[in-house]
DNA sequence: ATAGCCTTGACT
DNA sequence: AGTCAAGGCTAT
């Protein structure tokens, strides 16, 4: 999904994809994005939206600059793209360039300087006032500065793959050498399974891989999980029908949907998972305002998935913000499933695993935390390791007709249709029209039930002291 | 650390 | 086949 999936403009982007996947076509096609994009004929400028303070759409992943909106994140400012092949200069520096490079015209030394340091802005200080010259003579003078440059003329640093799309870009490179060495047969990423134990953490990150095992350890045993024997409890797959004519037949587009959606979800999710597991570091995890503060790379990456759903730019930018919003607490909750070691009643976070408990501890609400354990461990039971299931998931939580500010409720609601029906079908291509039934019913009832562990988890909020909330938090969760 | 060159995958 | 835009490698 990473690679150049990622393209350099928003209008074309859109276009890009849903010109191959997209079930609106037609209308992408021809979208407004792509029109203005051809009549836009100033090369250099600098949107000035006056609805947005932010200068680049990182500012708001970031949140290192003052001035964040969220709007920004969604706003499309087209350039044109020099004509040919040789006037192409480097936006930053003047040196020759050779095409895009994060989403501006630079020369190579600009784009690797962009990658190496475009995380470093706070590191790195001007010497002199902040306003250096860079030229292909001065570059090297003023990093500060010179990065300065580079945000200016609109580079991205969210382009830059982070590193588990680097490690999935590897992965594929290494697959295709292999296949090219070897059979052909591998598939990156099925979309069967419930059994899997595809969920590419290396094997032993995450204790026991299959988490349908019947087995709690000593130390999960806390009263208020429910026993394995009371978890949905998956058909084994022996029992299941044979006969192919007892399976739905998925059609190519839903396939590409369905696996767009699960790559997706999963390398949004799986930056953690590739981490070392490291003692548990209780310390970080003190209090609700750090709860709050180390949600901030789940919402990042939960930006990164709706920027990569097609369907999410049919929306107006003020009802995409308004989704954004609106499904920000359910999609945490919904990670924290993903990231749940039921073996160990733990997440795994990115300084290794927490236990659960940390919730009751920083939140003063034992309930709240045995609601929401038991919430983990009944999801997980049902969807297990299935990044098809929550990447589903997560695009259902995110098209909420109720949600907050939503303004073309039909529109949001008929895409969540849409996801919806095709959770059915995906599951009747998986389990057979026969116990398909049971498991649709299970998800569905687990959707709906999240609205109210997402309220109440919402009300912690109140707890919170703003000045101590990264900026990204206070926007995406109406904190300022 | 920088910058040029190379390899690669996605897309046209 | 050609183009584009990612990351990797490596001499400086």
């Amino acid at each position: 999904m990473a690679d150049s999936s990622k393209q350099p403009q928003e209008a074309e982007f859109v276009h890009t994809r849903t010109s191959q996947r997209c079930y609106c076509c037609l209308e992408c096609v021809e979208d407004s994005g792509e029109l203005a994009f051809e009549e836009e004929t100033e090369p250099t400028s600098i949107s000035v939206s006056s609805l947005s303070m932010a200068s680049s759409p990182e500012d708001v992943e970031n949140s290192t600059f003052s001035g964040n909106s969220l709007l920004s994140e969604f706003s499309s400012t087209p350039r044109k793209r020099p004509k040919t092949k040789n006037d192409k200069i480097c936006g930053v520096c003047g040196d020759r360039a050779l095409g895009y490079n994060f989403n501006a015209v630079t020369c190579e030394s600009c784009k690797a300087f962009f990658r190496r340091n475009a995380f470093k802005d706070n590191q790195i200080h001007c010497l002199f006032k902040g306003n250096c010259a860079i030229d292909l003579r001065t570059r090297r003078f003023c990093p500060s500065c010179r990065l300065q440059k580079c945000f200016e003329i609109g580079m991205k640093r969210d382009m830059i793959l982070d590193e588990t799309e680097r490690k999935a870009r590897m992965a594929k490179v290494l697959s295709n050498r292999a296949k090219k060495t070897t059979s052909p047969s591998h598939t990156f990423i099925k979309t069967e399974p419930l059994d899997s134990d595809e969920f590419r953490v290396e094997s032993s990150n995450m204790g026991s891989p299959s988490c349908s095992e019947p087995m709690q350890s000593p130390s999960a045993g806390s009263s208020h999980m429910e026993p394995v024997e009371h978890l949905f409890q998956q058909v084994p797959r022996e029992q299941l029908p044979g006969d192919p004519q007892l399976y739905r037949k998925l059609s190519d587009e839903e396939q590409l949907v369905l696996q767009d959606i699960a790559l997706c979800y999963e390398t949004t999710i799986a930056t953690i998972q590739e981490l070392e597991k490291e003692q548990c570091q209780k310390e970080n995890y003190q209090n609700v305002n750090d709860l709050v503060n180390n949600s901030e790379q789940c919402v990042r990456q939960l930006i990164k998935f709706v920027k990569r759903l097609d369907d999410f730019r049919l929306l107006c930018q003020e009802d995409q913000i308004a989704a954004l919003k609106a499904c920000v607490m359910k999609s945490l909750l919904l990670r924290s499933v993903a990231f749940y070691i039921m073996e160990k009643d733990a997440w795994l976070t990115l300084k290794g695993e927490i236990p659960t408990s940390i919730l009751r501890e920083a939140t003063g609400f034992s309930s709240l935390h045995n609601l929401h354990v038991s919430y983990c461990r009944t999801l997980k039971a049902i969807v297990q390791n299935n990044f098809t299931l929550y990447g589903l998931l997560q695009v259902m939580i995110i098209f909420n007709p109720d949600g907050h500010n939503v303004t073309d409720r039909q529109l949001v609601s008929n895409l969540q249709d849409k996801y919806i029906s095709l959770l059915k079908h995906y599951l009747e291509s998986e389990y057979s029209f026969e116990y398909a039934q049971e498991y649709f019913v299970a998800v569905l009832d687990k959707l709906s039930e999240l609205k109210s562990l997402s309220d109440r988890h919402s009300r912690i909020l109140l707890q919170v002291n703003p000045s101590q909330i990264e900026p990204l938090m206070l926007e995406i969760l109406n904190l300022k």
